[in-house]
This record gives C-alpha cells, structure tokens and sequence, in this order.
DNA sequence: GAGCACTGC
C-alpha cells in the first residue's frame, strides 16, 4: 500500500517535472524565431517579449525548487492506524491524478498562452494584436464546458451596459441633494423592479425563501419596503447577519437612506453594543443575538416579520433559529418568516418550511471566468506560486487574491514569492504582498485596504477570511486551491481538531464570486475541471453537525424543548453529539432525571458561555472568589490568541510567557494573573507589546468580563475576591471540570478518567515539565498528538468533596492497580 | 517540545 503510493507520488512528481521542462523547451524554441527572422519589434511587441523572458526565468527558478518536492511532500508521518497522515491533500491530488489522460487534457488555467504559441509557431509570423483576439477565441471555446452553471448566472444576472448606465445615472444624481441622491440609488438597485411582486408575495404566504446574490439589494431593501407597506405598525421588522459588522454598516445604511438617526426608527444589537430604542422599528441584529433574545421572548411577539439573512452560511445560530422559528410560525399565524439565501440551498429551505414558495431576485456582479488545471497538482503552494507569478506577468492590471489554509502556508508562500521576484528589479511591476488571516495584528491588516498604486499590483495571501467575512475591492484575480481548515468534532472521545479539508462547490464558488466584484475577473482553480464535478462536495458540512453542542443544548433546554433528539434541525447533529451534551448537563447537575433543568441550570444557561465554564462561575459564588473566576472564564472564551508568538522571537515569547507561571500554579492561574497584570498598568497596550500579549484578544476578555460581571447580579451571585487562595480558585474551576480529570501514568502521559484515553499535556503550558499526579484540563484538541490545552493541578480528593455524585472513593485512589472508573453514577443532584 | 480556519453569544 504505502509504496505504491510513494511510486504514484512520484509519477505525480516526474509528470509534473516532465510537463515544465516541455513548456520551457516550447519557450526556448520561439524565443529562438524570434532572433532567426531578425524581425523588428514594435515598443509593445518588445514589453510582451520581455514579459515572456521574465516568465521563462521564473519557471526556472520553479523547476529548481521542484527537486525539494518529493520529500516536502511525503512526510513520514502516518496516523495511529497506520494511513499516511496529514496528506489527505496528497491523496486527494493523486486520485485527481488519475485522470489526467482522461477528458481533462484541455483544462489549463494557461491554455490560453499555449494555444497562442503554437499558433505563433505555425505561423512563424508575429501579429500581436491579431492573436491576442484569437488567444481569446480559442479560450472560450476550450473552457464552454465548464463555465455552464457560473455563465449561467452571468449571462441572467447582470447586463454590462445595464450596469455602466445605472452607473452614469448615479453620476448624475450626485449633483442632487444626499437625501435625493441615496433615493435614486435605490432605485437603481436589481431589487427595485421586484418590490410590488415580493411584496405581494410576502402578503401571500407567512414564509418565503428569497433567494438573491450579493448586490441585488435585498438586506438593505425589504425591511424598508416592508416598513413602507406598514408591517411595522404590528410590530417591528428584525433582520439577523452572521456578522457583526454586517449588522452594523446595514443598519447605518438603512437609517441613512431613510434620513434618520442610527439607533433610533434603525438599530442593531450586537453583544456588547445594543444600539436601538423603543422609536426602533427596523431592527439587524446576529443571529447569535436573537437566540439570546428568545430566551427573554420565545414567541418573539415584539416582531411582525423575521428575516434570517446570509442564510445559506449556515452558522450554528442560523441552524437552531431555524427550528425555533418554525416552531414559531405554527402558532403565530401573523408572523412572517423570509428566510433569504445566495442561490444554492433555496429548494432545502423550502421543503424544510413546508414547501415555501421561493422568490428569486437577480444579483448584480460582473461575469468571472473560471479557468481548472488540466493536471492535478500535487504541490498546490508551489502551483499557487507559480500561478501567481504567471498572472502577473501575463495579465493585464488588477489585484490577486490566493485562498490558503492557514498562517503557515500564508508566511511560506509570502517568503518564496519575494525569493522569486527578488533581483528582477523594473523587468516586472511592483508586487506588494499583503498577508491576512484573523491572528494578524490589526495595523498589519490595515495594509490591505490601502489603494493599489499606479502600475503595481497587489497580491492578497488570505484564509478564509476573505471568502466571506471581508471584501477588497479591487481583486480581479482568484487562485482557489480547492482547500481549507475546518472544525471538527469527535463526540465520543471530546476531541476537536483541525483538518486540512478539500472545499465544497458552493465555497469554490463563493471564492469565485470575489474576483467579480468591481469588474469582470478570473478565478484559477488549481485543481481539474473533472475533481470539481465529480469530488467536491456540493455543500460544506453545516457547522452543527462538527462542534460541540454543549451551550446550544443548555439554551434549548431553558427554552422548555424537551426532546433534543427529535428536534425538527434543518440537519440534523449527530445524536452522539447531542448525547454527550446531554451526559455532561447531568454531570455538571444542569438537568435532573427527567431531562429537565435544575435550578442550577437555569442559572447556568444564563451565561453565554459552555456549560462547564458557567457551572464554574455559579459555583465560584461558594468558594468566595467570583472575581478571580470570571476573569478567569473571560480569558478562556477568547481563545489560545492571547499569546502572541512571532517566528522570529519565539524564545524571548516563550520567556515572556513563563514570567505569568512562577510557582507552577497552572494555566487557568496564570491567564489570571495576566489579565490582573494588565489591568494594573491601566490596559496598556505598551505593556502588550512587551509582553507578547495579543492586545486584541485583551480587549475582548475584557469586554467578556465585563458582560459576565453584569449577568452576577442576575443568577444571584455577590461579587467576591480572594486573590491569594490559588486553592479556593482551583476548587471553583474544577467544580466546572471535573469532567476532565486526568491522572499521570508511569511514562510521562496522562490517561483522561471519564472515556479513559492516553493524552498529554500541550508544549505550551506552564505545567508541560511539571507534569503533576492530577490535573483538570480545559480542553482536548489533537494535532500531532492528544493534547491537553490549559491544566491545572488539583487534589484527588476535591473531587470526592466537589463532585460526590460523580466520583467515589475508589475512583481517586493512588494504588496504579486501581481500574480506572467507568460510567460512574449518574447526576444525583436536587 | 509545539501550531493557532472563521464566526457568534
């Protein structure tokens, strides 16, 4: 099995090889007519030879690269069963491979500057001009077969000279007053035409699915349109986004178009900012926001009409809104549902709303053509490279925008990409590269926005932040290696982790849509035509079927649903997940018996965080140190990002870590006194710095704290401190997590007494030397091991003191003998 | 002795 595949990989590696050297010996041949006819070349026909030389003299500088492939790309490493690990993306490309003497032999991304030379060959003779029609040509009719569904679209949506006189018209408003001004744009907006149509629709049935791409208007114009009708005189109209900052510039849009002041007739409401009043009729908030909502009004009466927006992002809040607002609708017969969507999942919604009618609106986006390679590749960061070396020495002006999975891949790519160009000096324009992901620091984000200069161009190395969560305008070119990291969770053993997954259809396909936002564009998809069609996934596996359900099932729970199981989700999680969450309720004694909630859960569930983590804060209130508990839960909902560890200073950051652990108190501890630290220097940011703290993630536990230290008074709680009993502390954070318990085993790791399994305590943590008898952790994650991330040292014998329903005598008994517990009681609580 | 896709409450 395994050679086998190191032989495929290396047929992979030698066609690849093989492939390169054949296009540059074409290459070599023409530049070698060139001189043979001695023909003169105009100014023009000169840059496009020197162009020409330049992409010869990257693609060697490629092929020398290449001989570092075969063992970058087949590490040893193999998973605990054996299978080669990690390369998923490796087998994917080798069975793409197999087709490649298949029908994909035309699908190549440069198929257009190959056809061209042959013809140039044929020819022997040089017209510039003339070919670059026919390169066109050629191309088209090359690529008919797989732009159907994409062309489609573009040739239905959106009209060019359609476009360039809305634009001309809006150029001639600009001279009217704002207010007029912003009226006329309405108006020109796709949406427009269809008002009285999806008014009457809206009037006609209680749910309408409404399916419309970005651009055609419709987040901005139906609340308006529906105020306009005079739905808000029996209730106000509530729109949610999966986004923050959706919900905000929407809501700022909206109350300008309609002249009024944000957050009085328009507002939003996102965690930490509720911007609307009792005058707010037009209301956006996240969907995150309302499942908040609906535990203080679960039969939303305060709205006449609901619109879950962006609803074919499926988020998690998305998918359980969903159930309850259907559930809604039965007995609200007033209440109109639209649930809007870009085209792909319209028909699921409608037969999930019992066959909702569907109203179409046409979006507005310039045409992108999409370009696959005619072989698989098995490097898709070199391809990626080489790609956008290509583009940007054969294409006209406009910015790049290449999709990676993560940080590591976007500092590699950043690094042979300025290698390569190095020395090349005015033979090619600027290229300025611009890094982003979510981690990096703000003001290296802001790069990207800055406007291309003059005869530049701008390279955008991104994750999949720029797929949904930001837009940047100027981008005429997307290089979509078909992959990305995405969640996953394992219900049976707790685990999550991150893997390296090949996209859905309908990612690759929003990835696309970003080359079309400004102009008509391309999309280099490194990856065959034929793996499109037939391997990618139509849909990316909806969120709520790879996360832990643990807070999800807590607020369906206080929200009076007794039966999870059989609860109505668009997708349904898989019961494994949803029991897992169920067992740790009753452990933690959030539910009794029947399955219903404890006082202590309804306490719990009025946290917006994981169970464990309120059940710590609830029972903070008994060890007197609440103060020190909810800074504590803060920092530990926002993430592993508080540490912020660049490449190049990784010791004098590990160092600056280690001041925060003196005396082995245990991460939890030493989160503490970092955000205690900080706190005393009156949050300065200098301080960050110096200390190789994320001042973003700071901002954020503070703003969390601040919300948590507002929800005490609700269940209850009198604030207490008690700075100095690291016991009375570590006793609060297990009361959340004595569901994670693990004991040391006589070779250094660690077996989980709850699902026993071998784990490890993760590199970064203070206690990763110390490796005590018995620790609690704060979570599981696997990467090249187990991994427990956030520890701290307990006594066995808490556990018999804070968790007596759950633990016995046995359970934490020394003697290594001992059988680990198994299944121990049950939640005996009340 | 390691690896942090992206949101949201």
């Amino acid at each position: 099995m395994l050679p086998a595949l190191r032989e495929a990989s290396r047929q992979v590696y030698l066609r690849s090889r093989e492939q390169k050297k054949l296009d540059e010996l074409q290459d070599a041949i023409l530049d070698e007519q060139y001189l043979f006819e001695g023909i003169e070349l105009t100014a023009k026909e000169k840059e496009e030879f020197r162009y020409k030389r330049t992409v010869l003299e990257l693609a060697k500088r490629g092929a020398e690269d290449l001989d570092s492939f075969e063992e970058y790309r087949m590490p040893e490493s193999y998973d605990r069963e054996g299978k080669v690990k990690q390369d998923r993306r490796f087998a994917v490309a080798l069975e793409r491979y197999k087709d490649v003497d298949g029908e994909n032999e035309k699908m190549n991304p440069f198929a257009e500057q190959e056809a061209w030379e042959e013809h140039q060959i044929g020819k022997a003779k040089l017209q510039f001009g003339a070919a670059n029609r026919k390169k066109k040509d050629d191309y088209e009719y090359v690529f008919e077969d797989q732009i159907d569904f994409v062309k489609a679209d573009l040739l239905e949506g959106f009209n060019e000279d359609d476009m360039e006189m809305e634009e001309a018209e809006i150029k001639k408003s600009a001279e009217k007053s704002a207010f007029m001004q912003l009226q006329e744009e309405r108006k020109t907006l796709p949406i427009y035409r269809y008002r009285d149509e999806l008014l009457q629709a809206i009037d006609d049935h209680q749910v309408l699915v409404i399916v419309g791409e970005t651009g055609s208007g419709k987040t901005t114009q139906i609340p308006q349109y529906l105020h306009e009708a005079g739905y808000t005189k029996k209730g106000r109209i509530g729109c949610t986004q999966p986004r923050r900052v959706a919900a905000m510039s929407v809501a700022a849009r909206v109350a300008q178009e309609l002249g009024v002041k944000l957050g009085h007739e328009v507002g939003y409401s996102i965690r930490f900012e509720d911007c609307t009043s009792d005058k707010t009729i037009l209301k956006y908030m996240t969907d995150g926001m309302l499942l908040r909502e609906f535990l203080g009004e679960p039969d939303l009466a305060s709205y006449s009409v609901m619109m879950v927006d962006e609803a074919h992002e499926r988020t998690l809040s998305t998918d359980v809104l969903f159930g309850l607002v259907k559930d809604i609708a039965r007995f609200r017969p007033d209440l109109k549902l639209l649930i809007s969507s870009a085209t792909l999942d319209a028909d699921k919604f409608s037969d999930y709303f019992d066959k909702a009618p569907i109203f179409n609106i046409p979006g507005r986006r310039y045409p992108v053509d999409l370009l696959y390679t005619k072989a698989p590749e098995a490097d898709y960061l070199e391809a990626a490279v080489v790609t956008v070396l290509q583009i940007h020495v054969t294409q006209p002006a406009g910015d790049v925008l290449v999709f990676f999975t993560g940080q590591e891949e976007i500092e590699a790519a950043e690094e042979i990409l300025k290698a390569r160009t190095r020395g090349l000096g005015s033979r090619i324009a600027e290229m300025i590269i611009c890094p982003i992901y979510a981690n990096l620091p703000s003001d290296l984000q802001a790069k990207i926005f800055e406007e291309t200069p003059e005869g530049a161009r701008k390279v955008v190395l991104a994750t999949n932040i720029a797929e949904t969560s930001l837009t940047i305008d100027g981008i005429k070119y997307v290089i979509d290696p078909g992959f990305c990291k995405q969640k996953s969770y394992n219900p049976r053993t707790g685990m999550e982790s991150l893997i390296v997954t090949p996209i859905s259809k309908a990612a690759a396909q929003q990835r696309a849509g970003r080359a079309g936002r400004t102009s008509p564009g391309k999309c280099f998809r490194l990856y065959t035509a034929w793996s499109h069609q037939h391997e990618m996934e139509d849909n990316t596996v909806p969120e709520i079927q790879r996360t832990n359900l643990g807070n999800v099932v807590l607020m369906l729970k206080s929200l009076g649903i007794v039966d999870l199981v059989h609860f109505d989700f668009l997708d349904p999680p898989p019961a494994e997940t949803l029991i897992r969450a169920l067992e740790q309720l009753y452990a933690l004694g959030a539910l009794n018996d029947h399955g219903e909630l404890t006082k202590l859960g309804r306490r719990m569930a009025e946290f917006p965080l994981d169970p464990m983590l309120s059940k710590m804060i609830v029972a903070s209130d008994k060890f007197k140190c609440s103060e020190e508990i909810v800074t504590i839960a803060a920092m530990l909902s926002v993430g592993n990002s508080i540490f912020y560890r660049p490449k190049d200073k990784q010791v004098h950051a590990d160092n600056a870590r280690m001041n925060f652990h003196t005396g082995n108190v245990g991460d939890q501890i030493a989160l503490l006194k970092v955000y205690d630290t900080w706190k005393e220097t009156n949050y300065s940011t200098q301080w960050c710095y110096e200390n190789y703290i994320q001042v973003r993630s700071m901002k954020r536990a503070r703003d969390i704290r601040d919300q948590l230290e507002g929800l005490l008074d609700r269940v209850e709680i009198e604030p207490s401190s008690s700075p100095n009993d690291i016991e009375a502390i570590k006793k609060a954070i297990t009361s959340g997590y004595f569901y994670h318990t693990a004991k040391l085993q006589k070779n250094g790791s660690y077996r989980t007494v709850k699902n026993p399994q071998t784990v490890h305590i993760h590199p970064s943590s203070g206690l990763a030397e110390v490796l005590p008898r018995w620790v609690v952790y704060f979570e599981l994650v696997i990467t090249t091991k187990e991994y427990m991330r956030q520890v701290i040292e307990i006594k066995p014998d808490w556990l018999i003191e804070i968790a007596p329903h759950y633990y016995k005598k046995q359970d934490v008994e020394d003697a290594s003998s001992q059988k680990l517990p198994k299944g121990t009681g049950r939640a005996v609580m009340d």
